[in-house]
DNA sequence: CCGTTATTGACAGGACCCTGTCAATCTGTG
DNA sequence: CACAGATTGACAGGGTCCTGTCAATAACGG
């Protein structure tokens, strides 16, 4: 019924791949981040507010989220005891996120084995097959954005 | 703070060329399925059940997904009367989905859509750098299960 | 036939992400 | 200063996905 072009069907396989790593790698900073009590989400906002007090607008705009994301995944990083407000001289409304030691901890944590998974994996895979595939990718990207 | 080796530096770069492309999928997605008054998960849905009556478990073994989501997508197909039920002879348990001609003409605006789109877009790019990019990640892929 | 095991729909509850809206606050301009 | 426009947190509501649980039903082995 529906009428693909040689590249296109070409082109649909790609987007397979591309859809299932994707899945792949939820599932997999799931896991990394679960022994720190986080998920990939959270651990995503911890990441952030580890570089500097920061807003939850600037977060949000940060990861390219919603403020109301941002805002909900703090929520419930404050009720771990992983993240505490405090006042913000330039600007009554919005509060400054910082990190507890716990925060910072469960951060560290997660960061360590991230490190330990990407490199491991990294090591079975050749440094031309991953720029060439990067490159691409990035053409790809660039296409569907404009 | 975070040790990455070289390669494990270019693999983090590629994961995230991956992250930004789906997402720049799913948004795609969305756009071509709006028009014809379906969401992305709803158009995965229908396209299945268009391939034969189906059971709802039968279409979350088919899309990779938890019973209970495929559930509540049919759920929401069926009070927009694009997905209508009738008995399954061979199990009591499950009915079988059909569309309904609403639901037909909905998925084959989405096809015809998306065909066009897929093919408009992949003739701006080479067959040799699609094939080059979906084997690689087909082995990152195959990688990650591993 | 009968008991064990697998599958199914259904319900509860939660994570993550979005849009739209609103009032409070900030910022820039006249 | 005063006003218009932008930004922010907050609330409401919805979509998509998950796990865990349960009873009903199916499928299978003895």
């Amino acid at each position: 019924m529906v009428a693909f072009t040689d590249r296109g069907q070409e082109f649909s396989g790609l987007l397979g791949e591309i859809v299932r790593v994707n899945g792949l790698l939820l599932s997999a900073g799931a896991a990394l981040a679960r022994p720190a009590g986080l998920t990939g989400a959270r651990w995503q906002v911890l990441a952030v507010v580890d570089h500097g007090p920061v807003t939850a607008a600037q977060v949000a705009r940060t990861l390219g989220l919603a403020r109301q994301t941002v805002r909900e995944t703090v929520a419930s990083l404050t009720s771990l005891g992983m993240v505490s407000h405090r006042h913000n001289p330039r600007d009554r409304r919005a509060r400054q996120l910082v990190l507890t030691p716990r925060g910072r901890a469960a951060l560290r944590l997660v960061e360590r084995r991230q490190a330990a998974w990407t490199n491991q994996l990294a090591a079975r895979a050749t440094l031309t097959d991953l720029r060439t595939a990067t490159g691409i990718l990035r053409d790809l990207a660039d296409l569907l954005e404009g």
